[in-house]
DNA sequence: ATAATATATTGATAATTATCTATATGTATA
DNA sequence: TATACATATAGATAATTATCAATATATTAT
């Protein structure tokens, strides 16, 4: 249970950078390069790199050697675990309703 | 557009870490108080305290004060703005191949 | 083997984060 | 008004993060 919470709030952690959004809406059209990718940011390459790993690391994206290239792209299944999170909190959140005497008992005592 | 991934990834950022995640979810089943989801923690009441001043600050959750309590409650239009910006990537994901010749002229030269 | 190109790693740094203890603020009750 | 309870804020701290410049590694072409 706790475990879950950790290896989606990892994903999350993932996705919580402008520039790696912006990474990840780059890869939804397809397989890219690094190099092509460079040419969309202001940032160094090192710092992709760095983007990229960390990108690799959370499973989101999917890595393989080109020749001289690194090609990146999405991990859809990934993906697909993150929503269906935040699918199963919507689920549950229709259903109830609140429970006005949450506090009750313990501020009488 | 550089604007539009970094208002999303302060959204993110309120979702990644396991804490809220699970502060999330509780409240999934409806509205709660800050001293009953306490109880689900091993954490200290000024630690919640900022989760969930980081959770209403991202738009995520609602706060009411209630008497002396405090009520929290999912902001749904919110946590569809996350899902909805994993269903735009999906969508736009399906339909490109790979651009195999991607960065040939560059590295020729 | 050398040179050129693409990518990764290292080391440094400034900024941000999650957490605690201690204290303050706000609200209801005796 | 004084007390008790719920929550927020302040201040401190250790850990993590995003970034860069410099350098290393890997791959291909000459």
């Amino acid at each position: 249970m706790e475990k879950d919470y950790r290896s989606i709030a990892s994903i999350m952690k993932a996705l919580s950078d402008p520039t790696r959004l912006k990474i990840i809406d780059l890869l939804s059209d397809g397989e890219q390069c690094a190099c092509n990718m460079l040419e969309n940011f202001s940032i160094t390459q090192p710092t992709l790199s760095y983007h990229m790993k960390m990108l690799t690391e959370s499973g989101l994206v999917r890595a393989r050697k080109d020749g001289i290239w690194m090609k990146y792209s999405i991990d859809q299944e990934k993906l697909d675990e993150v929503v269906s999170f935040f699918q199963q909190t919507r689920r549950t959140n229709v259903k109830n309703a609140v429970d006005k005497n949450c506090c009750v008992k313990k501020a009488v005592k």
